[in-house]
DNA sequence: CTTGAAAAATGTCCCGT
DNA sequence: ACGGGACATTTTTCAAG
């Protein structure tokens, strides 16, 4: 993968365009160009192309990120956790993080209610769980799923 | 917006597809999905279409989340601080939350050193800033960009 | 909404260098 | 690895039921 390479990539993390454009913006012309994102495609460096929606506009107001400790820090609690967290549509991420805490995850609900309900009825549940911690999202500075290549 | 409408949602935020494709999934022909999705589009609901990368093979082998506490909660602390967070390329996202502390960070970068560099170099420069925790992401459960609708 | 059609744009691939 | 050109697919628009 060299500076080209990157380039394309850092075009097509910004926004859908096609190859034409694409290469004009490199450099290059057509035929290279489509091979090289064919490329980086079948190597998997490109996962998929999807698009991405207006929160506000879908009405999922509310955005919180909640730190879970556990009880106990076995693999067998730990599986089942992460089991039960891949059913909630709710959860946009977990991730298993080092530190003070054991997951951090990423909600995004319609309100607060609904917010409170997951919480209650879903997260808590779970067994193994010792602490949950929730911050709320009051303003997304900055948010992208861009990488600086 | 109707169940149509999120159907089609649901799959654009899943994939790229052709008009075709989507029209068969949500049981219509190609001209009103057409349609649909070009109103979608007009009206900000979807917002991009772009491409997702694959972290690992384009070198960014550590995330990390910083919680950021700042000394004072002025207007002008703040917005200097939002204003800085926007220069810098290895930050992905960044929340103003509610909670123990201020402001939740996203980092992504090659290595160890790099996060090192970035803490010392230019996170911990801002000015105002009381506190800061890292926490690094060791697996990632679950990752997605789809809201559930 | 459906079907069908048709032009323009784009994607795809083969063959040169 | 690059560029040109030929062909297939898709996008986009339109008309009629």
């Amino acid at each position: 993968m060299d500076h080209t390479d990157r380039k394309i990539l850092m075009e097509l993390q910004r926004s859908r365009q096609n190859t034409k454009e694409i290469a004009a913006k490199v450099g290059l012309s057509v035929t290279p160009t489509y091979e090289r994102i064919k490329k980086l495609e079948k190597e998997g460096v490109i996962k998929a192309y999807v698009a991405l929606l207006d929160r506000e506009k879908i009405g999922k107001r509310v955005v919180a990120y909640c730190q879970v400790t556990l009880l106990q820090h076995q693999k067998e609690l730990i599986s089942k956790f992460e089991d039960a967290i891949t059913r909630f549509p709710e959860i946009m991420e977990c991730h298993h993080v080092s530190g003070n805490f054991d997951f951090l995850l990423k909600v995004a609900v319609g309100d607060i209610q609904e917010f409170h309900q997951f919480i209650n009825e879903k997260l808590s549940v779970i067994d193994g769980i010792s602490n949950i911690h929730s911050a709320f999202v009051m303003n997304s500075v900055k948010e992208r799923t861009a990488f600086e290549l």
